[in-house]
Formats: C-alpha cells, sequence, structure tokens
DNA sequence: ATCAAGTCTGTAACTTGTTCTAGATTACCG
DNA sequence: CGGTAATCTAGAACAAGTTACAGACTTGAT
C-alpha cells in the first residue's frame, strides 16, 4: 500500500474546484474522502428530520468516522451545517450558471434566480431548515465561514444582475437583499409564511435595485 | 392567610396591559409574581453573557422556582427569551411612542424609529444577543409566540409611518423592513457587520417605503 | 526499513436542555 | 372547615453537543 501523498499542485485535480477553500494545510485524500463522507452524511440526515436529525455521534457514524475526528474537521455542529450550506451552494451556483435568468431588468433577474434558488430549496425543506438555522445561529466563532457563504450569495446575486463593477449603493441594496432572503426563508420554514408570501417579499426588496441604477440597469449577458 | 383569588375583572389589574396575553387560565397574583420574577431573571442573565448565559436551572434558581415549574410556565428556552423579547418589546414600543420621530417623509421617521431601538439595543448587546437569537432559531412549536413578537415590530413600524389604513404593497414594505430588520441584527451581533452597516442597510431598505406611496406618504402629525 | 510527529479510533465523561416522579402546598368548592 | 384537583418543589434521570484520553495507524523524512 503506497503512502498517501499530499494533493499538490504537480498531481491532476480531479474536482473543479480550485476556489473556495484555501485549507491551511492541504489534505490527503484519505482526509479530503473523510471530509467527503462527512458532509454527504450531514445533507443526507439533514434531508430527513431537519436540524434535529443532523446529530454529531449519526454523522461520525454515518460517515465512518471516529467522533474526536468529526470534531477535528467540524468544531461544532454549526460548523458542520455551515459547511454543509457552503458545499450546495457551490452545487447551486453551478446550476444556476447554466441557465442565466431572462428578465429584462436586473430586479427581475435577481428575482427570477432567487425564486428559482427557492423552488430548489422546497424540494428539499428539511435540508433547507438546517442548513439555514445553523447559518443564523452560528457565534462569532463561525463567522469566517458564514461570511463565505455571504460572499457567495452576494457572488451569484451580481451574477444575476450582470454586474462587473457595482456601487456601493447597489452593494447596499444586495446586502438588503439577502437580509430579506435568509429572514423570509426562516419565515417560511417555521410556517409563518407561506411560499407565496416569500415570493412577494422578494420581488419587493429587488425593487430596490432599479431604484440604485434608474438609468444603466440593462447592460448584461 | 387568606386564599389568592384569581385575578378576574372585578379585581383592580395594577398593571396597565389590558392587551397581548389572552391567557386562555388567568393567574393568581402569586403566579403572575412569579412569571415576573422568571422573565426578570431571564434578561439578567442575558444582559451579561447572551444566549448561552441563560441557562434553565440558573434562571429557575435565581426566580426561586423549581425547574419543573419555569417549564410549566415556559416549555422550552426558545419559548423564555422569546417571551423576554415581547416583554422588552413593550417596553420599546412605549419608550419610543413618548418621542415620535420627526422626520418629513415616512421612510425618515421608520429608519428614525429603528435607529433609537438600535441604539437601545447597543446598550445591552448581550440581552440582544440572546433575544434574537432565540427569535431567528425558534421552531414551529413556537410560531405563535414569534408571531406576535413580529406583529408588535409591525405595529411600531406602522405608528413611525404613521398609517392607519396602509395598502398591501406597503405591507410587504413592511415586512421586508423587518426582515431587513433582524438579519441586520444578526449579522451585527456575530461580528459580521459594523453599526454605521447596519445603518446603512436600515435607510436603504426603509427607501422602499416611499416607493411603494411616492404621493401621499406625508399626512402625519 | 525505521523513527518521530501527527492523525484517527473507541470510549468515557461532562454540560446543559428537557422530562419524569413522589411528595408537599395551594386553590377552589361545597 | 374539609376534600379534591391543580400546582409547586426537589431531585433524579435522560438526551445530545462537546471534551478528554489512551492506544493504534499514517505520514514524511531519514
Amino acid at each position: 500500500m503506497p503512502a498517501e501523498a499530499k494533493v499538490d499542485a504537480s498531481s491532476a485535480r480531479q474536482e473543479p474546484r480550485p476556489e473556495s477553500r484555501p485549507d491551511s494545510p492541504p489534505l490527503t485524500q484519505r482526509q479530503e474522502a473523510r471530509r467527503r463522507r462527512i458532509l454527504h452524511a450531514s445533507a443526507q440526515l439533514a434531508s430527513r428530520g431537519g436540524f434535529d436529525a443532523v446529530q454529531m455521534r449519526e454523522v461520525a457514524e454515518s460517515s465512518q468516522v471516529a467522533l474526536g475526528t468529526l470534531y477535528r474537521y467540524f468544531p461544532s455542529k454549526i460548523h458542520l451545517l455551515v459547511a454543509t450550506m457552503q458545499d450546495q451552494l457551490e452545487h447551486m451556483h453551478g446550476t444556476l450558471r447554466k441557465k442565466p435568468p431572462t428578465g429584462e431588468t436586473a430586479a427581475e433577474r435577481v428575482a427570477e434566480t432567487l425564486m428559482r434558488a427557492f423552488r430548489a430549496l422546497q424540494r428539499e425543506p428539511h435540508l433547507a431548515d438546517a442548513m439555514v438555522r445553523a447559518l443564523t445561529f452560528a457565534d462569532r466563532s463561525v463567522s469566517p465561514e458564514v461570511d463565505q457563504v455571504s460572499h457567495q450569495t452576494t457572488a451569484i446575486i451580481l451574477d444575476a444582475m450582470g454586474l462587473e463593477r457595482p456601487t456601493p449603493e447597489q452593494l447596499s441594496a444586495v446586502r438588503v437583499i439577502e437580509h430579506t432572503w435568509h429572514s423570509a426563508l426562516i419565515t417560511w420554514l417555521s410556517g409563518r409564511a407561506s411560499i407565496a408570501q416569500v415570493k412577494i417579499d422578494i420581488e419587493t426588496v429587488c425593487r430596490l435595485i432599479d431604484l440604485t441604477a434608474p438609468g444603466d440597469a440593462r447592460d448584461a449577458t
């Protein structure tokens, strides 16, 4: 059995994900595989049962890893679920990129994109529950990871807007859209708002985009 | 020692709070006092230490109540903290009512009011942490209570707008403002956004109000 | 091939939210 | 008053997140 070499720049990287996680120590293949098994188990358990069903002992068992190891990879349940969200978001961004939104205005395109994402979440409401609850419950110790999720979300929205160099005002609008997106998801997940309400809220907040760039929003795609 | 009579309509109610909690079984004076002690202890513990510092055993001890009794009054830590928030919100609404906002437009008045509330929260950031985290983490079993908080918040915002009969569009805008408010608080509490950022986000989202009623927003106070 | 350092495993212990129980106390009714 | 149902108390017990640790396995370098 040959020793597991670190995966460095000289070896062919099979996973098309050069960005996003500049891990301080590069992982061996087995470690990368463990990480992957853990995230998979996490998503699977979350898909049934939501937040509560993701139990650290079960994740460890499902991914065939000792509990201590699980905690070495993800220092808390919240870290694990936020990482799971990062993972899912990458998928999502890829999927969304394939079919760019068709709306005329930037506001329409953003709303369209978010509604598409929303429909995807509706297919796995328990998973959405686990991820979003973790995200909003995260305390300061998870800030870097939550920030990354936020940046990824921002990237998705800016993509939909078709902007290279957003103005500060536009960035403010995007931040507000993200606030609304997260909070609206929460109200939907906890049964306090209908799908239709979420749609309305998204469309309402997206109007802010037109407000920030009244005349020059149409140069995209 | 005379038996504690239920506080019913025939006895003078000393607390100026006839609305807000139509408790199915009316409470005796001692029960009302217990409830108050519990909420007080909860707020006190939250004020240092935040969410994690509110430990059910400590709340029980601080309020001189058995653990089982605490759970009879508030069926979970989340219920307790959401109730604490309701309590604080009532205070806040009263305080805010005394000095109505002075802005020209409805958007300005709402932003002014929210910033005033924000400054109040800044004085007790740990308490804010406990309440807001509980609010967004609450699951379906707490929906009625969370809804009440939401309604109270809506009332505050509509107050600031100076509206009696808001249009559906305006209500949508208010919902989006609340979303932004909660989510912006979270990002601030977890150290991912500065106070200045929160201010900008609030002002940004408040622009939606002008958007929903371009011509007739000025008839208040 | 072999050694030192780092990693993984299995397991027990600890913490805090939550539930349960038996026995006192209190509230309400006749 | 006296009885009964509801409530309260103290404390044990349970559940799931988290930590600790001893021993086995990997890794990287010689």
